[in-house]
DNA sequence: AGCGAAAATGAAAACGTTTGCATTTTTATT
DNA sequence: AATAAAAATGCAAACGTTTTCATTTTCGCT
């Protein structure tokens, strides 16, 4: 295998000799500046500064076992959902002097498994997953290395992690209530699969809880399966729209949402006259829509940002978090997607 | 500072005696495993899954100087426009058992200086910076050291620089040719400042070069200015076109677009009746708009896996790519939302 | 069976830092 | 000015691999 050679680049070695120091007081001017004499510390700034001096993190996470670099795996990135959070926790551990890796695994939990080992070969002082549906393993090879591991997103009261999220059975709870105070009864709601994705399970039993509650019946024709794709949902509801049309729709995400929305505009389908529309998420946009969407903001910034600090938290006391499940709160809001029904 | 012990973990020494080998050997199952005999293969593989053993890259790279980590800085990653670039140049890292460390510089070049200081320091093997526009620290900090860095997203033939990308010049021609085509001479042209972003520059310049190629003239009133904001599109466009609608918007991107059609949409302007609208992106939910939005499609996908291609290319060989400057093909795509004005 | 060449394995010296401990310098106190 | 205590700095041994070189084992021939 090729073997990269430092080239021009200097050492802490090469710094310490031009600032005539040793490489020991070089390294504490970096990682306990207040460790060294004013004039020293001049001398190793200028030193560096005239080599073009890099710190090797990696030199040092050798030794202490801090790489300084986080993880973050979400399902996918190319897509609203969770391009926030990612902004957001990123930003958070950049201001944090750290870095983040971050991979995603296509809502498959055998991948997500490969993808944590891979960060864990490179690292990592922590990690954050999306939710709570993941296998066994990854959480071993964590517990085995005591690498601290949170799951954002979601929340749950009685998490066996520590957790960072919103609550998503409120969040379907919410939108469908909405609905039926407005006084609609034949009502369409589209959910991707559940099985490995406990956010949609959670939201959709929330919607059934309000359903139940309220002595509602759901025929099965209405419980409408979708993948988070606008395309995929314009479709999906145009072709009820045009069938058998209800008086409301129930989208587990903004994403589906649009794509219901945009099946109504191209039937010429009044919303929210004819039909009304509710998603979760309030994503980029969906303020914007005309009409804008009713629907439930995911604080997605605060979250991300939360999670970050939670771990960084875990990393540097080496215990779990004072608050080890955090919710974050929901708020719903009423745009102009939804009315009575006619 | 609090030191991580190894604790539970074992390393290729533990991995190494329970097989009854030398670490070398366990070394060499892991990077040349032609180079160990069958048998002894086994022992170790079973000796490695007993122990739960995860390799330690890091103690790899510092003694060859891979990191087998990549690194990429966007202006913004909350934010359609990067958001398929981003997946594409991470899946494809994946693919080859490498990672991606991303962060984001808000349009800030100094900022994209600190970060490209923090990747070094991180020792990744190469790094993609979006467009051309950068300060010259990073370059020198990057070639000090021998790391591959190459431009992704626009397009240049006389490139100093590999790159990967598109002709942005090429798009603003494109779109402003088709609407001239159609016969529009009041045309609104937004887009965000270009000082520091030479994609917006170079739409922007094929834009005015097809004026001027057709002999037509802008007044200044309708070069219009606006972040890539749907929020901030739709309030200009609102009292433009309260004020004094042209019958034609040509928007640097498509985020800038539906901002445009939602005002329309909100002020009861029919599109593309009334107004024509075009973007630049084809970003994920432009197909399924009402209208659908006329645009040109940038090959983000193709960019981003072509440019994980190259940098891997650049790393391996440590020559600059055979392709030094490649030019992913634009796709312009007439859809519903532009016809010749009323 | 014996030989030489090729293949497989082992021993040990890197890689560039950090940090405990030892030493030197400074400071405060008398 | 002498001394003890505190502060600043230096020395050298880690950290967990990889790889060169040396050694041992295996294999194909005669």
């Amino acid at each position: 295998m090729r073997v990269r050679s430092r080239k021009g680049a200097p050492g802490i070695i090469e710094v310490a000799k031009l600032a005539n120091v040793s490489p020991a007081t070089v390294s504490r001017f970096y990682n306990s500046p207040e460790l060294v004499k004013g004039p020293t510390r001049n001398r190793i700034e200028k030193a560096a500064a005239n080599l073009g001096y890099i710190r090797d993190r990696m030199a040092g996470t050798l030794h202490h076992g801090f790489s300084g670099t986080f993880g973050l795996i979400v399902p996918t990135i190319d897509n609203a959902i969770f391009a926030e959070l990612i902004e957001a926790f990123s930003a958070r551990l950049q201001e944090k002097d750290r870095t983040m890796l971050i991979a995603a695994h296509g809502y498959d939990l055998a991948m997500e498994t490969a993808i944590v080992r891979s960060l864990l070969e490179r690292r990592i002082d922590g990690i954050a997953l999306i939710g709570f549906d993941h296998e066994a393993v990854p959480f071993n090879m964590l517990a085995q290395r005591d690498v601290p591991v949170i799951s954002v997103w979601n929340y749950h009261q009685d998490s066996k992690i520590p957790c960072v999220g919103a609550d998503n059975f409120e969040a379907g709870r919410l939108i469908t209530q909405h609905i039926i105070d407005l006084g609609h009864k034949d009502i369409a709601f589209v959910f991707p699969e559940t099985q490995s994705n406990d956010r949609a399970r959670d939201r959709l039993k929330g919607a059934l809880a309000v359903i139940e509650k309220n002595n509602l019946k759901i025929s099965d024709n209405r419980l409408l399966s979708c993948s988070y794709d606008v395309g995929a949902a314009k479709r999906l509801a145009k072709s009820v729209l045009s069938e058998n049309a209800p008086t409301a729709f129930v989208c587990c995400n903004d994403i589906i949402a649009h794509g219901v929305l945009f099946a109504c505009q191209n039937l010429g389908i009044k919303v929210p006259q004819d039909v009304s529309i509710v998603g979760i998420g309030d994503f980029g946009g969906s303020e914007y829509l005309e009409p804008a969407l009713t629907t439930v903001r995911m604080p997605a910034n605060r979250i991300g940002t939360k999670a970050a600090d939670t771990l960084l938290q875990m990393s540097e006391t080496g215990m779990m978090p004072k608050q080890f499940v955090e919710s974050i709160d929901l708020e719903f809001i009423e745009r102009a997607s939804t009315q009575k029904p006619g």
